[in-house]
DNA sequence: ATGATAGTTAGCATCATGGCTAAGCATCAT
DNA sequence: ATGATGCTTAGCCATGATGCTAACTATCAT
């Protein structure tokens, strides 16, 4: 139970910080260097360097390293647990919506009789 | 620039909690009590209040006082910026990858001149 | 008017987060 | 072999998040 609830949290959580969504933003449209990523920020080296373990920990990105380049990427199927878990509270609500419509026209037909 | 990035913020960091995801799926069936609301999470009262305040700051419920009873409920377009931001992320991963098609078929069709 | 109920406020402890600097290590170019 | 480059590690600091208890307020029932 807990396993998938977790994984959720990671996700969350790593898209809360503006630093670490424009990050993906920039890696979506290709991989990079984690120079490349840190210049635009305007943060230090280190500072993105933790940024960019969250977002590997949290699965969204992966990273290599080629002599003493790191090189980044965007993991996109990473983002499918947080569309799916958004679509099965929209399904709820829909459904609790529904079940409300059914009530107001058994509402309105005893109403009429 | 900021607007926007703060309100996304805001929103993933409440999503990032567990026990915040369960009072929404649980509002999702329908209002309910603050009391209600703390029942299933084994939290006291005052920390479930303030689980609140976050969900309420970041516009995914609201709340209102009747008597000495505090109602809340989901505000289901609150999410719509999230899914937006996917919905973008998405769009713009799957334009790297047609560019990466085009240029992958152009290089074939280079070499069989 | 008394007591139970439902929330609220204040304040505390603890740990996580996000930023930094300074120093270290590995690799590449000359 | 030396220096520049690119990343990594360690450690500090300030702030914020999450949990709690205790005490307070306001309402409802009797």
């Amino acid at each position: 139970m807990a396993k998938h609830h977790q994984e959720l949290s990671l996700l969350f959580h790593a898209l809360s910080d503006p630093t670490r969504r424009s990050i993906l933003t920039r890696l979506a449209e290709g991989p990079a260097r984690v120079t490349d990523l840190s210049e635009p920020t305007g943060l230090r080296l280190p500072t993105v360097m933790r940024h960019i373990s969250v977002l590997e920990e949290a699965g969204l990105i992966t990273t290599a390293k080629d002599g003493r380049i790191r090189t980044c990427a965007i993991v996109p199927e990473a983002l499918d647990p947080v569309r799916s878990w958004l679509d099965q509270q929209r399904a709820m609500w829909e459904a609790r919506l529904d079940r409300l419509e059914a009530f107001a026209i058994k509402a309105m037909k005893d109403r009429t009789q």
